[in-house]
DNA sequence: TGGGTGTTGTAGCGGTTGCTACATTCGAGC
DNA sequence: GCTCGAATGTAGCAACCGCTACAACACCCA
């Protein structure tokens, strides 16, 4: 109520927060504080504190920030040259920089809201709805009909998530990289048949 | 060196593994702290440490059990009527208690293993090849043609694992509820024309 | 009966956490 | 020039963290 928790977007609350979105994109949010934080961005936690209401209000720009930024990175993707190719082009997009970065935040807040836990569970909600309209978008204009598109999206969604969710398994085993790649194909040739399809199913 | 880590798995130690087990499935893994911990279960951090090496390995030994327990209730699934059946049943013992607890345990070791801190990314590592094969098990029984077994779990397995991230997402949402019975449907519909069509693809 | 051995309680260490009280600096407007 | 408010530094609080030194039990074996 005293500080102002959003009210003045002050240039350095703006610039602060980019910074701060860099180092979690780099060291994990799971187990950020605040004085490691601002050692590393060139400030002091009286300062965090200062711009920010508190942890959680800091937490829940840097993720409202990080969603920002990847579903611009979507946006941003070249359309591909049909369904199938949508998804390969998609999981090759989100399994390498910068977008893994920010999928992989997005992860860490989903294990962090899972009981529920604010400001976690309510950000990884907003955030759903905005990277899931990005997703969707990319798959229509790759030539996924409109009318399927929603169940196309869900279906690549939960499969591209469950894959991020066990990437560091694929640099410890060949196999299990192996088995990536298949399933991508997989989903890709789904999709397709999806969307060429007159009707579902 | 001087503590027993696992030479005499007492029954003691066991007995507090089983009790830390069920209290991390409670309160979830990542705010995990000993001294609440033993408060929760009727005892002290002391004794924790005494029976544990240290606070990785009393993590480790509760991922373990999690995840034998996990295995387990995959096991005892009866097996289903076919590819479709098996991908419906399989989702509805994953969504619901007791293996969405351990799932749900799962996923945070995962999230807090995604960075390689162990003995998070090594226990996932483990989890994952006796899960996997399981998830297998429980399909190839259910009609899917042995050469497409690996094929499928992948698949089902990545998709699963991306809604139980989202599964929270559900309570809130009614929307998010419909998308999540269409996903589970067309991932049962893509295993059921996989396992049909002769050759994959 | 005495001495281990395995188990437990008490107390505390050094360090970190989020957060705040207080004092200071600095720059813009009167 | 002076004041006033925004920005920043210093210091510290109370709570918590993982972990450990030390002492006290209880029990079995000699």
């Amino acid at each position: 109520m005293s500080r102002p928790a959003s009210p003045p977007p002050s240039d350095r609350r703006q610039e602060l927060a980019e910074q701060a979105t860099d180092h979690v994109l780099a060291h994990g949010l799971i187990g950020l504080s605040l004085r490691p934080l601002a050692r590393a961005i060139g400030t002091s936690d009286r300062m965090l504190l200062y711009h920010f209401a508190d942890k959680g209000d800091l937490v829940a720009t840097v993720l409202r920030l990080a969603n920002d930024r990847s579903v611009d990175g979507l946006a941003a993707l070249p359309r591909s040259s049909g369904p199938s190719a949508a998804v390969h082009d998609l999981w090759a997009a989100l399994s390498s920089s910068p977008l893994l970065g920010y999928v992989r935040v997005y992860v860490e807040a989903s294990a962090l809201g899972l009981l529920g836990e604010e400001p976690y569970a309510g950000v990884v909600a907003e955030s759903n709805r905005s990277w899931y309209a990005a997703l969707a978008a990319h798959l229509r204009e790759s030539g996924v009909p409109d009318h399927l598109a929603d169940r196309a999206t869900g279906l690549v969604d939960a499969c591209v998530l469950g894959l991020l969710l066990d990437l560091p398994l694929g640099e410890r085993d060949a196999g299990h990289r192996e088995r990536r790649t298949a399933v991508v194909a997989d989903l890709a040739a789904t999709v397709a048949a999806l969307s060429e399809a007159p009707s579902g199913d």
